[in-house]
RNA sequence: GGGCGUAUAGCUCAGCGGUAGAGCACCUCCCUUACAAGGAGGUGGUCGGGGGUUCGAUCCCCUCUGCGCCCACCA
């Protein structure tokens, strides 16, 4: 324990401080105060000395700095930061670091539009190159890939900066020191690293396969960046020719209902249910396609569904994920004419090499896929063989979820990592993983397991972008030239970070780059997502820092919105479940979404964001941690600014009562021996209960519950209590009712400051600094124990005294009178054990009521509260 | 279509077997030397509908309905 705790803690020292409160403390400029105090002295660095079972360990999620924030992040990360300050609290070595997903395609978008330029792979490196001073966004200019990426980089430790003050801002108690990027030279090692490892063991592999494909930013995307909406589209029907088989009574014609005609140059067969009496005589038989008259055979699979269109399917290659089944499972050729840009083959492709298919599909080359769709219908219409009108259809549709047009499937080479999408026992480890994990709120796990459960394919990882981190991975190129993706040549792991664009593999030399029998680089990087896996190993020094390693990992929590279960959680527990053989983390705590109050997901299009800076300079950081809190894990919340006035009327009362026990009654003693009166050790006795409540809810992860205990004790603390024993604890004269209030009123507000400060970082850090040493945020977590024998005292003698004062102060209310008007009488009548109760309180009853005549106690045995009546004192004219 | 969650005062939410709670809003009053970006007092709900279990249900079970989210769905 340091310097700082030991004299935080010492609760039962009587020996006066030197106390400073302000003439009038203002919640402004604390923040700014206060967040550059924890900077220059390191508040919440990280100890890394302390054992395991010492340590506290956070996986963060690295906010994609090129984004913009808006609430729901700031309400997610101070959830974090909840935990955090309690575990410190509690005694905890925290390992709280702070990352910045800066690698990927948002990235490269950002740049695009910031300065107006696009990167060209195919240019040469420009030394001099500097960004046009107004960007056009029409007219972008094609950059080298060296000049784009540094144009990233550039742009990337901007928005760092001000992510960073943000989060200072806010109170994040981070250790600045443990930071990372996820394309700094840590980050590259370690994925790298990990990413060798996973090919050497057989979980990361390269294959040629059916990729679904982003057209506008022409690259694969991974089942995890899928985003199912709604387009409008039309079902086509569509005659297919039957050719003349033995069995002359069965159709000569077929019609197949397609919502995507353009396809139909590239069908490779026709297919319904083996079960569907309809089309039984036709399996086995062959047709031809309308317009291009190409003959594809009729098969049976039971994915056709009967009662879907006409039940008989087109099969092309491909327009769906159903296709690439049949084209997998019935070994059906590949005929692809989408390529990567989204447009038709530009050279006729072989099958459509004779006639009719080869001038027919003179019109379609080049065109994009609306396009060829249009030219198709229309030669169907010529040709008689569309069925009728099209009839409009809104259906769910693929898209990136960055992306803004349907993705096509295209066959591509990518780098997959297996995640248990085409392996039941790899699928079920990763479940088993899952249980290991302790959710917060449990029900999220579900939301895991269904992910888990659904997946139909691999981990897709490579992208076909710039700015990421590039595949450690060379190809050597045979005699003609041609690579040889099945031997791979790769680095030694004291090699990395590489890439392989500028770096040569060992045994070749620059020179034969591109060159027979030379070697070509892996010109692709990895997704975000596959950097982001490794984020516990990244943080926690996996490989580089052992002895880091051992102190955090595996983690004690990562925290994340439950959108990202899918793909960061998952991702990371692949990751660990390869590598480290274990769960990164024992818990997982899920935040809800910050919604509008029109209870809709806030989003830029919608223009319905709420700038987090804005609510922070209005209301105060406080506040708004205070409104975060107020969200219980897991569950959307609606945003109202009027809740953050609650929060700042809840930290300005915290510098008032504070200033008002300090400064105006001098109470500073915080030794429990010298609380004696009944009342002063029922509310010890009350504030004990609060400590165990907040705790037992804090353990739990239950931060909600623990800020409504403190607070609702905090509210009656300063208008009951307070009230009660404000004339006795000035009272000049002194004695030991003087003392006890005072001993009381100094104990309560040290607890209680300590209860808030994970809530209230900045007015509770404030008020502990008029008089007491070092930082609150170091100071021990509150015990009953520390309250000595008062935190025994029954409580109800509070609630009895304070439901008499309330009882005054309202029959003060309805007689419409000040409650500075003086009472000629007042009777406290009710149940013996309340009435005996409220008597202890006596004397304070009577000053704080300014009872100036009788205060009569009855014991009314069929009562079953308290009642007051009371008699105004005759006003003098 | 599958899964999960949710339905309590005008709003945001607690409660979860014993005839309803908080904050905000609203109404009334009070400038009481901690606090007027305050304080005191008060109005306000057949706890989504229908069944069932129970001496008793907002709370447990079944069912229906609404809302939200996740997944699947391109014939």
């Amino acid at each position: 324990m340091t310097d700082t705790q030991s004299q935080a803690t010492d609760t039962t020292s009587a020996a006066p401080r030197a106390v400073v409160v302000p003439e009038k403390p203002a919640l402004e400029g604390l923040e700014a105060t206060w967040s550059a105090r924890w900077k220059e002295q390191d508040t919440y660095a990280f100890d890394r000395t302390q054992p395991r079972e010492n340590v506290y360990s956070i996986d963060t999620p690295p906010p994609t700095v090129s984004g913009s924030l808006h609430v729901g992040h700031v309400f997610s990360y101070t959830h974090t930061d909840l935990v955090a300050r309690f575990q410190r609290m509690r005694g905890k070595s925290v390992f709280y670091p702070m990352g910045w997903d800066d690698n990927g395609l948002p990235t490269e978008r950002r740049v695009q539009n910031y300065y107006g330029v696009r990167c060209d792979p195919s240019l040469p490196y420009d030394a001099d190159f500097t960004p046009p001073e107004k960007p056009d966004p029409k007219k972008q200019v094609p950059i080298s890939r060296p000049n784009f990426i540094a144009l990233c980089e550039e742009l990337v430790q901007q928005d760092e900066q001000v992510f960073e003050a943000l989060w200072r801002t806010l109170g994040l108690s981070v250790d600045w020191k443990q930071h990372y990027t996820t394309i700094g030279a840590k980050a590259q090692t370690v994925s790298q690293r990990a990413f060798l490892r996973n090919f050497a063991r057989g979980e990361a592999y390269l294959q040629e396969a059916p990729t679904l494909w982003d057209v506008t930013f022409q690259t694969a995307v991974a089942q995890a960046e899928l985003e199912a909406r709604e387009y409008a589209g039309a079902y086509y029907r569509v005659r297919f020719h039957g050719r003349n088989h033995q069995a002359g009574e069965s159709a000569s014609e077929v019609f197949i209902e397609t919502t995507r005609p353009e396809l139909i140059p590239s069908v490779v067969a026709l297919i319904a249910h083996p079960d569907d009496e309809r089309y039984q005589p036709l399996f086995g038989t062959t047709v031809t396609s309308p317009v291009f008259g190409v003959e594809v055979p009729v098969l049976a699979h039971p994915a056709a569904e009967m009662d879907k269109g006409a039940g008989i399917a087109m099969c092309c290659t491909f327009g769906d994920l159903t296709d690439v089944q049949w084209w997998r499972e019935l070994n059906l050729p590949v005929r692809t004419l989408i390529g990567r840009d989204g447009r038709m083959a530009r050279e006729t492709p072989d099958w459509l090499a004779h006639e009719p298919a080869a001038t027919a599909y003179e019109d379609l080359k080049g065109k994009t896929a609306f396009s060829a769709r249009e030219a198709v219908v229309a030669k169907l219409r010529e040709t008689g063989d569309l069925d009728g009108d099209p009839r409009p259809t809104q259906r769910m549709t693929n898209f990136y979820e960055k992306g803004d047009k349907p993705l096509e499937i295209v066959a591509t080479r990518q780098w997959y990592i297996r995640n248990g999408g085409r392996d039941a026992d790899v699928r079920q480890e990763m479940l088993d993983r899952g249980s290991e994990i302790q959710w917060i709120p449990a029900h999220m796990k579900h939301r895991y397991d269904n992910w888990v459960g659904g997946l139909n394919g691999d981990w897709l990882i490579s992208r076909q972008r710039f700015f990421g981190i590039p595949f450690p991975v060379w190809y050597p190129l045979d005699a003609d030239g041609e690579p040889d993706y099945d031997h791979p040549l790769l680095p030694r792991e004291d090699q990395l970070p590489i890439d392989p664009s500028t770096d040569a593999p060992e045994g070749y030399t620059e020179e034969q780059r591109g060159k027979p029998n030379g070697f070509l680089g892996d010109p692709d990087v990895m997704d975000t997502w596959a950097t982001s896996s490794l984020t516990p190993q990244i943080a926690g020094g996996w490989e580089s820092d052992d002895d880091l390693w051992q102190r955090v990992f595996p983690m004690d929590l990562c925290t994340q919105a439950h959108d990202i279960i899918r793909t960061w959680l998952f991702s990371r527990v692949v990751r660990a479940d390869f590598e480290n053989h274990a769960a990164p983390w024992s818990h997982a705590l899920v935040s809800g979404f910050i919604l509008d109050p029109d209870r809709k997901k806030m989003s830029k299009s919608k223009g319905n964001v709420v700038v987090p800076t804005d609510i922070l300079d209005k209301y105060g950081a406080d506040a708004v941690r205070w409104r975060a809190a107020m969200a219980r894990p897991g569950l959307d919340s609606p945003f109202d600014e009027t809740q953050m006035k609650v929060g700042r009327r809840l930290a300005m009362k915290v510098l008032n009562a504070s200033k008002f026990v300090l400064g105006g009654v001098g109470a500073t003693s915080v030794n429990p021996f010298e609380v004696s009166e009944p009342v002063d050790c029922a509310l010890l006795g009350k504030l004990a209960d609060v400590v165990t409540k907040a705790t037992d809810a804090f353990e739990a992860y239950d931060y909600t519950t623990a800020l409504e205990a403190a607070e609702k004790f905090f509210w009656e603390f300063c208008d009951d209590y307070l009230e009660l024993v404000k004339e006795r604890a000035y009272d000049e004269e002194g004695g030991a009712a003087t003392v006890s209030a005072r001993a009381a009123l100094a104990i309560a507000l040290d607890v209680q400051l300590r209860l808030l400060a994970p809530f209230l970082p900045y007015v509770t850090e404030e008020v502990w600094s008029w008089w007491q040493e070092g930082s609150i945020h170091h100071a021990t977590w509150p015990t009953v124990t520390e309250l000595g024998s008062a935190a025994a005292t029954d409580p109800t003698t509070l609630d009895a005294v304070s439901a008499a004062l309330i009882g005054i102060r309202g029959a003060k209310s309805n007689a419409k009178v000040s409650m500075r008007a003086e009472l000629s009488r007042v009777e406290i009548s009710g149940p013996e054990a309340l009435v005996r109760a409220a008597e202890q309180a006596e004397g304070d009853l009577r000053k704080t009521g300014r009872i100036t005549g009788e205060l009569v106690f009855r014991v009314d045995a069929g009562a079953s509260e308290l009642s007051v009546t009371a008699e105004l004192a005759p006003v003098e004219e």
